[in-house]
DNA sequence: TTTTGATCATAT
DNA sequence: ATATGATCAAAA
């Protein structure tokens, strides 16, 4: 037996999509599964993207979606981030996976983690994980754009990083590099590999990264947004 | 306590 | 294996 849930359609702009994302402010997890039938995990250890999907179904993002915007059409990506009692970032945010092959005439206007940032519908949720799940709450919305120092540091993260990709330094790569932008590992384990270029040019096998925003980069961020 | 590297689930 | 959604947890 499966439920049939009521689920919204994709909004049809900017404006309504604001005010699904503030309608949600305020709310428990609880309440807002309930509202679509859906089970509660115990925690996030095997379902860290669990609050995620939830949110996107509420304010009708295209599920299990393509390598593209939640809302292509209004071109908004999502960002879920928890926060602790203080409003401050728990964890960093995953922005896209680093293509470390096939690179040749890429820039950063072109990029994928650009493009991914270029509208970001930020809302903070409860994190602390001595809060039962189920009574997290939701955060208040924020629609954010780079401004162009913001937009210029990440392009120079971006350009730095990629260089030691293009130039066959992935694996000498650490989280330490970059600013405001990072490059971590992005696998289901330590086993999983991709291809990428070495230090003399060859493919190698290694493990798959992704870009990540660091806290010191979404903290300052999401409290300019609470502290006016 | 914070950060960095490792990991979990699901769909394609 | 790659893309989506991220958080976990060992190490510093």
């Amino acid at each position: 037996m499966h439920s049939s849930p009521l689920l919204p359609s994709p909004p049809e702009n900017e404006a309504e999509l604001l005010q699904r994302a503030q309608r949600l402010a305020g709310q428990t997890f609880a309440a807002l599964a309930a509202q679509l039938n859906l089970p509660i995990p115990p925690n996030l250890k095997r379902d860290k993207g669990w609050v995620g999907m939830l949110l996107e179904l509420h304010l009708g993002a295209s599920a299990g979606s393509k390598a593209e915007q939640d809302f292509a059409h209004l071109g908004i990506e999502l960002k879920t981030i928890p926060v602790d009692a203080q409003g401050k970032p728990l964890e960093t945010t995953f922005v896209c996976v680093a293509p470390l092959t096939g690179n040749s005439g890429v820039t950063w206007e072109t990029s994928h983690v650009r493009h991914k940032l270029a509208r970001v519908l930020w809302i903070p949720i409860e994190g602390d994980r001595g809060i039962p799940l189920a009574d997290r709450r939701v955060g208040s919305p924020l629609l954010w754009h780079p401004s162009e120092e913001e937009e210029q540091q990440l392009r120079e993260d971006w350009e730095e990083l990629m260089d030691m990709i293009v130039l066959g330094q992935v694996e000498r790569i650490t989280a330490r590099h970059g600013a405001w932008l990072q490059i971590r590992p992005k696998a289901a384990n330590s086993k999983a590999l991709t291809e990428a270029i070495g230090q003399h040019g060859e493919p190698i096998m290694t493990l798959p990264r992704g870009f990540y925003l660091k806290k010191s980069f979404t903290g300052p961020l999401l409290a300019r947004h609470f502290l006016m």
